[in-house]
RNA sequence: GCGUCGAUGGUAGAGCGGUCAAUUACAUCAGACUGUAAAUCUGACGCCUUCGGGCUACGCAGGUUCAAAUCCUGCUCGGCGCA
């Protein structure tokens, strides 16, 4: 059972600084969660994200639970000493995968979308896809071998239970932003049924109170509908909230603004999924505490790394000669170790080292800017600490 | 020297009379990526274009044909075999 205090509030906002307490450690929020998805942040060791500082992992229940199953990740004591991270530690239920591989798969539907009309009519199945969603749970088609799987609240609980994370998610439909608006409010319904049944067989699974339970907000673009799920899961005993699903690009900070001003303000709030500079500026305004996003890693590990001017491509030939670090002044290893031109000739020598020292980068970049972003709210310059750098990142 | 096989775009290597500026892979040049199906995916990749098309190309030179990267002849270069 995780203990969270608020030491800060933003005047004017809805942001706020604190930290959670688990049985694995501590969290000063608003926080980075470093995505470690079968239990191994891709191309790092388990010492290389503590050195980065990362406070806390998250893996995920479907992956684990194909892979290597959930009773050996018991057998080593939990997916955290399994991986040899000692930290605080949190599992998502697995409801992501009803979109990646459900209505998402095969195609390039986002689930954050600057097209404000996507929206499909039609949401019959996709042809090929490996999740099919019923009120019962959802049918996964294992991505690795093609067997079927049904994963149901309960289910997914036993799961988490066994991977012993800290901090565990409800089972939900992460929903398409190209759903319709019937097809968002029917989700809806069934997630928070879910929410209701997570919560029932976690609460007989974990009688000592050792996990802590997240509902999660869904609700799409539509607010109405985020508004309705903020109230109804706010009303349930979790000991925090998740807000998943869709969103529209422009309009993060204002749909989790909605939810935010709603739920219970003494429980923390976990943005799933989010990880962009801008988005985390807005997303902490509008009151969010806790983030995970696999774009650090996944976009270093294919050749983009942040800097403080935006995103660079090293794949790109100018790198090929450039002598400088990723960037100048930069603390972490990579940047203290070597240069654009080194790490440009890894990724096109192919060498594994590429995808690990720009994913050490870009984690180490995101990681200090929530830390920066955390002082800021302290000293009351959040404010202008975000339209600086913004200014500088989106130029 | 004789015989034989081969010579295709940056590379490897398809094509073997029209639908070929030429399959594919790699390389190259860009782009995308937000609870990881992802060390992945997408696009461009002869020259010019008023985007309709035009021009030059499959070792070189001729030839056959309405039509040749594809067939024939000679040459040049290379692999292999025999002397």
């Amino acid at each position: 059972m995780l203990k969270f205090t608020i030491q800060k509030k933003l005047e004017g906002t809805l942001a706020r600084a604190g930290v959670i307490e688990t049985l694995n450690g501590s969290i000063e929020t608003p926080a980075f969660v470093t995505v470690g998805t079968k239990a191994a942040v891709k191309a790092m060791t388990a010492e290389q994200v503590r050195s980065l500082n990362a406070q806390v992992v998250l893996a995920n229940t479907y992956h684990l639970y194909l892979q290597p199953g959930p009773d050996i990740v018991a057998q080593a004591g939990g997916f955290g000493p399994f991986m040899d991270w000692h930290g605080p530690t949190m599992t998502d239920s697995g409801g992501f995968q009803a979109f990646s591989l459900g209505a998402a798969f095969g195609s390039n539907v986002s689930k954050v979308t600057r097209n404000t009309d996507a929206v499909l009519e039609d949401v019959s199945p996709v042809k090929g896809q490996l999740a099919k969603v019923t009120d019962e749970g959802v049918e996964f088609k294992s991505h690795i071998d093609g067997s079927k799987h049904l994963f149901t609240p309960e289910s997914s609980m036993e799961i988490q239970w066994k991977l012993a994370a800290d901090m565990i998610f409800a089972f939900d439909e992460c929903t398409s932003p190209t759903a319709p608006y019937e097809y968002q409010k029917k989700s809806l319904d069934r997630t928070y049924d879910w929410a209701v049944r997570s919560l029932n067989h976690h609460e007989s699974l974990d009688t000592e109170k050792k996990q802590s339970l997240f509902g999660v907000i869904q609700g799409g673009r539509h607010q109405d509908l985020r508004e309705h799920a903020a109230r109804t899961l706010g009303a349930l005993p979790f000991d925090g909230y998740g807000i998943g699903g869709s969103f529209t690009k422009d309009d993060i900070g204002t749909a989790v603004g909605w939810v935010n001003a709603i739920l219970p303000e003494d429980k923390p709030r976990h943005l799933l999924g989010i990880g962009e500079p801008m988005d985390l500026f807005n997303a902490v305004e509008a009151g969010c505490d806790l983030f995970d996003c696999i774009a650090p890693t996944r976009m270093g590990r294919h050749g983009t790394v942040h800097t403080p001017d935006g995103r660079i491509n090293l794949k790109n030939k100018s790198f090929t000669t450039d002598f400088t670090p990723l960037v100048q002044g930069c603390t972490c290893y990579t940047c203290t170790h070597h240069t654009r031109a080194y790490i440009a000739h890894l990724f096109r020598a192919n060498e594994s080292a590429a995808g690990t020292l720009a994913s050490i980068h870009n984690l180490h970049f995101i990681l200090r800017l929530m830390e920066s972003i955390r002082a800021s709210l302290f000293d009351e310059t959040f404010q202008s600490y975000k339209q600086s750098f913004i200014a500088r990142y989106y130029k």
